[in-house]
DNA sequence: CCCCCGGATGTAATCGATTGCCATAAATTT
DNA sequence: AAATTTATGGCAATCGATTACATCCGGGGG
């Protein structure tokens, strides 16, 4: 079967294919008679359009590209979620790609939807340092905005949360809580996020006077297998701080888990606290204490500031939205 | 800053068209003078194509959809992480969609990729029945394969895992337990796979003399809450079964919690097992018993049935994995 | 010495929708 | 009644890459 052009509607339609197209996408009055018969026109022969054709012409594709680390990273999964949705709402369409932590990977991404003319880009960069060169030769010619964390010296559009102020949130409830001494398990990664998160402790640290100690700055990655084992490394030797502080809520609830199999109590014994809010920590045992993170308004501010891109072409916009404290049993 | 086209690159290379589209593709054989003039322009330019007009021309876009019921449910989320995988292998790209479990959403989704022209859709249907119109229509303009789940009456490739097998490993080794009366939560939806794993589970219960009863076949949704929710409901009323077999491990989950909170010993007092094996449930405590579904091969399978769609016109394939049991604590 | 063949290249048509520009007709103004 | 505006509609160029077809060249065979 052959593909139903706007030019075979018109024919039935008995008029010209500019005719078609402006009754079909309203660009432009046309009379109710022409109209009409276009529409029956078009559904008679189940015309569908072809947005490739029209994406040419018009050098809009209505797509844009989303780059994340990590699909399965619930914490992504759900920005990836907020995403689809806000685009969804403006009618557009995202093409995810996934860089499995990799920069090369990363950029063949980046390459690959700067050629496919995607109307913006939302990435997450998966290094500090790594991701620049191909985010620089991206943001060239297609609208791109960081999204939770951002690679140093690139001056691109960004959305996240208020890293410092969160910690602090958290800092100042385990203070009142009455905790004296805490640990930072986080990861090696250097991207923003991440080091905003480790500066933060050690400046509300100092501030409420917590005390920490640098055995106690555990370095590694976002899961829950290493949250799990930095955990275990701690409980197991020296002294036993009053609270561990994860960067992530993977890592929190690996140290939960970890603190159990320890037969150290939770909150009793000690607290835990996370970062994201993913689904699962409201649902473990204990519940945990966490920063949430308001994906949904992260996310439609990345959506508004691409469409709002082709006209400002001003400064880059630097939005750090306000996280929220979620108390929970695990604290 | 204007586009890079290939005319300019042809310009500056000093060659037509026609030969840097053949040294730049490949597609057909180009003096090695030519190739390297023809490098050295693109490099120089930062020549990057367009695939728009690339597509337009071939009628190929290189891009698959996928439409999913739920992007956050941990299941699908890998899913479309193992296709994203597969498919970028084969220099493929993937556009997602979200359905949120509602048909008229699926209905526009697939309309929509269809007029992007997608080389081939890969859906869960959010429906057992409603899902029905908008895959018919779809599956005549475009290679369409259905994954997990299928519409009954619908005639496209389809991959998934056994689910009659799944639940008789299952309840074969609940039997091995001990078990003699059993419990199976589920959801109300009325796809294929739910309906299988229901009739799966009746089956092998009539068939190892596992003792059911009406009240104790329980259908809500996939989620935790409805996991826990009905699990509390199971354990708070009448005589209570020896396991409790849920459709899929949010719900197992949820069961696992709602035990806990009720006092209910597992896997001493009762056993659950769960499906899917989320990365979740082996980390939980106590570790969910469940199935693994060959997520990797089942993506690997789907891409390439719809790389294969344009050849073989022939019949439908329906391609059902085997499913694996993990046994772990809570049985 | 002429013809044929195959490799390399160029020219221009093509994919399908959009839109600038002009034409026509009807409505309104002067 | 003439002039001007307004409302519609059509023609054909256009977006950028691909490719069918034509061309050109040099070498081998007759």
């Amino acid at each position: 079967m052959h593909q139903v052009t706007i030019a075979l509607v018109a024919e039935r339609a008995g008029v010209s294919t500019a005719t078609v197209s402006r009754a079909l996408s309203g660009s432009r009055p046309v009379s109710a008679e022409s109209r009409r018969r276009v529409d029956r026109a078009a559904q008679e022969l189940g015309y569908s359009g072809n947005s490739i054709a029209s994406a040419l012409r018009r050098s809009r594709t209505d797509t844009v590209g989303m780059v994340v680390p990590s699909i399965a990273n619930p914490f992504f999964t759900s920005l990836v979620e907020s995403v689809e949705h806000a685009l969804h709402q403006e009618g557009m369409q995202l093409l995810l790609c996934d860089s499995r932590q990799d920069p090369a990977i990363e950029g063949a991404h980046l390459k690959a939807l700067a050629a496919r003319q995607v109307d913006g880009i939302i990435i997450s960069p998966c290094h500090g340092t790594r991701s620049r060169a191909a985010i620089e030769a991206t943001m060239a010619a297609t609208p791109l905005v960081q999204l939770d964390r951002h690679v140093a010296g690139t001056d691109t559009d960004w959305v996240g949360v208020d890293d410092h102020q969160a910690m602090r949130l958290v800092m100042e409830h385990l203070a009142e809580r009455g905790v004296r001494s805490a640990a930072f398990i986080s990861s090696t990664l250097t991207n923003s996020s991440t080091e905003l998160r480790l500066s933060g402790f050690r400046t509300q640290a100092d501030r409420l006077g917590v005390a920490t100690r640098d055995a106690w700055i555990l370095l590694g990655e976002y899961s829950m297998q290493w949250g799990r084992s930095a955990a275990n490394d701690l409980l197991a030797s020296g002294p036993r701080p009053d609270a561990i502080v994860c960067a992530d809520d993977l890592i929190a609830l690996g140290a939960l888990r970890s603190c159990r199999e320890n037969g150290v109590r939770v909150p009793d014994d000690i607290k835990v606290t996370g970062f994201d809010d993913i689904d699962f920590s409201s649902l473990f045992e204990p519940a945990l204490t966490t920063i949430d993170q308001p994906r949904e308004r992260i996310a439609a501010e990345a959506v508004r500031l691409l469409a709002n891109a082709a006209e400002t072409g001003g400064t880059a916009a630097h939005i750090a939205l306000a996280p929220a404290l979620r108390i929970r049993d695990s604290t």
